[in-house]
DNA sequence: GTATGAGCATACGCTCCGTATGTCAACACA
DNA sequence: TGTGTTGACATACGGAGCGTATGCTCATAC
């Protein structure tokens, strides 16, 4: 037990505060989310988190980067599932709505995360989801069930549309109620990208 | 020209701390911008400013309500531009995301004011310009143009897929080009929302 | 077995926010 | 016109948090 590796203790370190970063930006959001507060919770001091992050922004980089790997495995699965790929795009979407659902998803990746860091699209990681959206709607386009456009723009506008979608239903009073009406009106703008069938 | 009124004093000292205030946030973000200094800028103390908006929020919600103000202002022209009430919805959102090109928007009420102050739905201003928006869907709902859908959520959605469109844009290379393909992709999404004309 | 450096803790200074207190000018009223 | 009162703002103070500089400890290399 005792004499582990090196570079096994470090991976442990950097979990650790992850998991306690991710914690605490999700209950306090990431202004008000003290480093010695979430150090402490995971049994260091700020040392080992700017040694590890460099700063409080690298850690929630980090953070976030964690949070979107999860997200784009959920999202495959998704995919997967449907029959068309077509039908596989929108249930992608359904999906990315309701998982912004978590508050945790919210406040950090949704809220926090552009604000601190800049938009998406220039993060390091560049937001696997977004890629995944992008190479999904040219595949379509080249596949001819989807009209010509610009896939970058397309995919951007339907993460936009859900995304706002998501932060509508987290904030009524029912989500839950206000829900399916949302995933519809997300079909029907959706299907706006489609050949009309004359 | 000296002895002016209280309330003039009053709206004078208002006006010049919201002016600052609106650059600083504009330059550095919110959260990097010092009280002291901005303050400072206009010619003034943190006392002002705690006196007359509560604490540091309470200042960046009265610059978000003035430029939302202005942006409800040029929304309306362009709509009352457009031939029809759909073409009209259309232009609206075109110059949502135009605006949305401009620093000071983009870093102010499209970034840190949900980070901060939460989802503009909660907003006690309520973002007159989503409220705008759905009052629109709905009447285009009821004269038969649009299907009939939920209309809040349609403008929400709408609403989204033109904000995600103008952060793209901005964080492209070359802005200028990328906005027409940003536009054709809005258009197609929007006309989802149209009857199928069979 | 010792030297070296990585990994992390501790200590310090600086900035910044929010509040409590003080001051002065404008208004009300006699 | 003189005085009390209150609003508007400045000044002073305390506390918290971030980032860096420094110190300690142990694993690895040779």
């Amino acid at each position: 037990m005792a004499a582990k590796r090196r570079a096994e203790m470090v991976e442990e370190t950097r979990a650790k505060l992850i998991a306690a970063a991710r914690k605490a930006f999700a209950a306090k959001g990431y202004a008000a989310a003290s480093m010695d507060d979430l150090t402490a919770d995971a049994g260091l001091t700020r040392g080992a988190l700017y040694h590890n992050f460099g700063d409080k922004k690298g850690l929630l980089q980090a953070v976030i980067d964690r949070i979107d790997a999860e997200m784009l495995a959920r999202l495959r699965i998704e995919q997967e599932r449907a029959e068309t790929a077509w039908l596989g795009l929108i249930a992608e979407h359904v999906a990315y709505i309701e998982m912004a659902l978590e508050p945790e998803i919210q406040r950090i990746v949704l809220l926090d995360g552009p604000a601190v860091l800049g938009d998406p699209s220039r993060w390091p990681n560049q937001t696997a989801c977004l890629r995944r959206t992008t190479q999904a709607v040219q595949a379509l386009i080249d596949e001819g069930t989807v009209r010509p456009v610009d896939a970058e723009a397309a995919a951007r506008l339907l993460n936009g549309a859900a995304l706002n979608a998501s932060l509508w239903i987290a904030a009524a009073e029912d989500p839950r109620a206000v829900l399916p009406k949302a995933v519809e009106a997300f079909r029907h703008l959706a299907a706006g990208l489609l050949h009309s069938e004359g």
